[in-house]
DNA sequence: TACGCGAGTGTGACTTGGTCACAGCGGTCC
DNA sequence: GGACCGCTGTGACCAAGTCACACTCGCGTA
């Protein structure tokens, strides 16, 4: 990826004026983190609007007694925007971000994205979309976590984190982190799953066998 | 409250420029909305950006069984931001806006929003730090709805909703709907707080006798 | 006055989900 | 082989949500 032509993975940025794109891509740097890095965290704020070019970044709550519970993930072409909230705001992030996989990514710095913000209304409306979709998602995981039962948040989680052959390459005790329980209670919903034949499970790996029962669990209100 | 001197009630606004505070104060409009109006909802856009003047808006989320959560409150002085986000970018509204009591709010229209982010870093900082708020705000609700006791979250309600002398009017129904619960589930905290002398109820009313103990049980992780 | 009515509350039985303790299993590394 | 470690299984128990139903209080009305 060349300095000059990411703008391109952006949709929401292609269309953007040449005299805007320019101090855009001639202030921002392309950084690459490996897996595992932690992007932002409780007590360190990230010091730029970042926009992800390649990999994923898994953003996740910790609680005090060591439950995980993963709120989403950004993927490549999307923009870490409530890090960007609380980069504006100076508050103090209380989630965190780790990478993935490999992740390259452009860092804008501050003052070129005040400065976008001002200048493009094409800019400000990505920004703003960006924000839009993860607050309507934080809304959905409340929802979720309040009133859903384990059983169809697990159905949904394995259905949207399997591949396209239905295989899933997680432990009980990831699966648990991603929707905030306990090892114990992901490893009998499992169980019972594949009593009644809709999966199968061997040491990190479960295999979807009835992508229809699990659907229809996971839809069920 | 006169149309030219609302712009003093919002400290973030107050060091805006003449130039730029013109525009804000001759498009906008003082609304009045009586208690109990919904304000936005599921399928109900907003059409401005809302600066409430006086009154209270809650915002909440209702299940398919029925069960409700309160997610925040909007007092006087304060931006009803993740409105905006959402009438920014389009999305769908997940939860609804009640005005608790009367309330007096200026409605900006989404063309004067724009012009005021374009011009004014000023409004920018403004509007950034309300969404910033906010989302750290919807995050703490994550944690305690995934993490926390329902004994310590009605405890830290309790003190939260008391007034300066601690009496509370709510229904044991109300306080069930602050927290996402079941009714049956304050009936029985309410119980034991009062076994154990910390509060005193009556029909639609509850006395905090010990704050400290209150505070306490609040404060456990 | 007596009565019915509805909102608010109390309670027991049961289900679901989270916690704790511990055991077994299957790898890998000496 | 043996030690170790991560992963999984399981039973007992506790916390919280659900369901059903009874009771109380205040109020309006026959």
């Amino acid at each position: 990826m060349t300095t000059s032509n990411w703008v391109e993975a952006f949709p929401g940025l292609r269309t953007l004026d040449q005299q805007i794109a320019k101090p855009l891509i001639e202030t921002s740097r392309v950084v690459n983190l490996p897996a595992g890095t932690q992007i932002f965290g409780p007590g360190q704020a990230p010091q730029a609007y970042l926009l992800l070019l390649q990999g994923t970044v898994r953003v996740q709550q910790v609680s005090e007694t060591g439950r995980e519970l993963v709120l989403y993930r950004v993927f490549a072409g999307e923009s870490c925007a409530l890090t960007t909230a609380c980069l504006m705001g100076y508050e103090e992030y209380l989630a965190e971000g780790i990478a993935e996989t490999d992740v390259e990514a452009v860092a804008v710095p501050r003052s070129t994205f005040d400065e976008l913000i001002a200048h493009s209304a094409e800019f400000r409306r990505f920004v703003f979309t960006a924000f839009s979709v993860r607050i309507t998602n934080l809304f959905r995981i409340i929802e979720e976590v309040a009133f859903a039962r384990i059983d169809v948040r697990l159905a949904q989680r394995l259905l949207d984190l399997a591949n396209a052959s239905g295989h899933v390459e997680l432990t009980h005790q990831q699966l648990a982190a991603e929707l905030g329980t306990a090892r114990e209670v992901i490893s009998r919903q499992l169980n019972e799953f594949q009593r009644r034949g809709w999966i199968v499970t061997s040491r990190g790996v479960i295999d979807i066998l009835r992508h229809d029962a699990l659907g229809q669990l996971a839809n069920a209100s």
